[in-house]
DNA sequence: CTTATATACGACAAAATTTATCGTATATAA
DNA sequence: TTATATACGATAAATTTTGTCGTATATAAG
């Protein structure tokens, strides 16, 4: 439990990877190589970065990704929830179908749980984490 | 990503109601009825609370758990430890089949989010999300 | 001492989620 | 015009989580 995905670790590493590349435009597939990720499901991540300006992308031969200016400033918050939505660590605030709403006594607990480590990821940036 | 599991949420709404029961003994079937979670899986969540001195339990007729004195001061990472093992965002640091050690880019990373929230875990008491 | 009830514990099945693959479209530099 | 790279959706495979079943053990009550 509270495990990240391997899209969100495919994505720091290929962030990382474009951190340290930041003049050239990187090619998924090097990435994917240099790394043993699969290029496709490296591929899909890149492009949800790219369309919410955390990295950019160009078409075509020599194209690739780089880092933008945003990404020092994008904190862990931001790009979890570009990756995978909320954060939270139950989904029953974002559904309405609980069936046990009623008698649900955990609310509060859950609640505060939720807003610590919001205001933990929020708090730290893509910058932070890297030195 | 970052969810907690049935048996940790299951755990929570079992400690709650112990709490709020202070003075007897309550079985696993009683809790499992009044919130709709299957007996079996409470049961052996439950196991490892008692085992671990969360709570204390009492077997035969008239039989079941109760909180112990323990329980407020329990900690967040303790609870979850207990319940689902190391806290960490991703399992290469528990495992030694990494294969790409080498490669690898995202250490630093990692282990500032994992020092993060185990320090946010560590200062967070069972008591301290109740209220 | 027998019975009913509760915890203790392991093996296995079902369900859900995550991860990976495949196919097609579009943009662009050479 | 061609080769190469991103963009995006559908679906299959693998893994993890969740739930079920069976059996053993302890104990209060009659």
């Amino acid at each position: 439990m509270l495990k990240i995905t391997k899209k969100v670790e495919y994505a720091l590493i290929a962030v990382r990877h474009l951190q340290e590349n930041k003049d050239k435009l990187v090619p998924v597939a090097e990435i994917a190589s240099s790394y043993g990720i699969p290029r496709e499901v490296l591929a899909k991540t890149l492009q949800k970065l790219a369309s919410s300006n955390v990295i950019e992308s160009c078409k075509g031969p020599a194209g690739g990704y780089k880092a933008s200016d945003k990404i020092e400033k994008t904190t862990l918050n931001d790009f979890f929830e570009i990756l995978e939505g909320p954060t939270a660590i139950m989904d029953c605030y974002f559904d309405s179908g609980c069936d046990h709403l009623s008698s649900c006594n955990i609310r509060t607990p859950i609640n505060k749980i939720n807003d610590s480590i919001r205001n933990l990821f929020d708090n730290l940036t893509l910058a932070d984490i890297s030195q």
